[in-house]
DNA sequence: GACATATTTCACCATTTAGTTATATATCTT
DNA sequence: AAGATATATAACTAAATGGTGAAATATGTC
């Protein structure tokens, strides 16, 4: 499984962006990140691991407790696909606008001055 | 399912990504996108449903084909997300670094003025 | 109307996922 | 060493996913 798959599946559900958007405000265990939730708190650490397995946090150990914290590089990635994908779909419509402007212009499609 | 479950859900798989990527330089039938895949067509069928549900592509006729095209709205949705996310992150951050900032200073964490 | 082509739908299968409860492990405290 | 707390693991279940081949549907053509 790439990177980007295991990413974007870490992200697709709401319990773990949930626990990632509250890990953007600091670190937290596994105690303070069921709290909010109905889910048992074995459920919570699957998640956890989940995440952690696609990169998106790390975990440390502190006396019994095993606080997480985002690992924000692997963010980084899935970002810069769909940055990269937005790029490539914007090309093709400058090259659709110019095309359109080019018809409207004189019948002529070819390189444009802009 | 909410929306960014669906976006992101869709965006997991490598296939469904490839064929974004294609669509992205323009229109395509799904002959066309069944091609640089050894899947059977059926299942590309499905990844195409997929896509659509999630409200990434549409779909028109042209003849016996249905063509897909890229609908850019709900990757932007996605997009956003990201950006928030980055936001609250990056925010947290700053947040340290003026404290770091302070300790070093003089010991006396306070409001800064930049 | 018969045929060919493009696509969808169906019935099925194997694997993965998200959840559960119960139990085990690790660390701190006494 | 015993007890308490935080977390992980195990065993299980139900539902979702991604694939298949075979059949159905829709459209254009002869």
């Amino acid at each position: 499984m790439s990177d980007l798959d295991t990413t974007f599946t870490a992200l697709a559900d709401p319990t773990r962006r949930a626990i990632l958007a509250r890990l953007a405000s600091g670190e937290a265990t596994v105690m303070e990140l069921s709290e909010p939730f109905t889910l048992s708190q074995p459920a919570i650490s699957k998640h956890l691991k989940v995440l952690q397995k696609a990169g998106l946090i790390t975990r440390s150990r502190d006396g019994t407790r095993r606080p997480c914290r985002i690992q924000p590089e692997t963010l980084a990635q899935a970002t810069h696909w769909l940055e990269e994908f937005r790029k490539l779909w914007d090309a093709r419509f400058r090259a659709l606008d110019d095309l359109l402007d080019d018809m409207k212009a004189g019948h002529e499609p070819g390189p444009r001055d802009h």
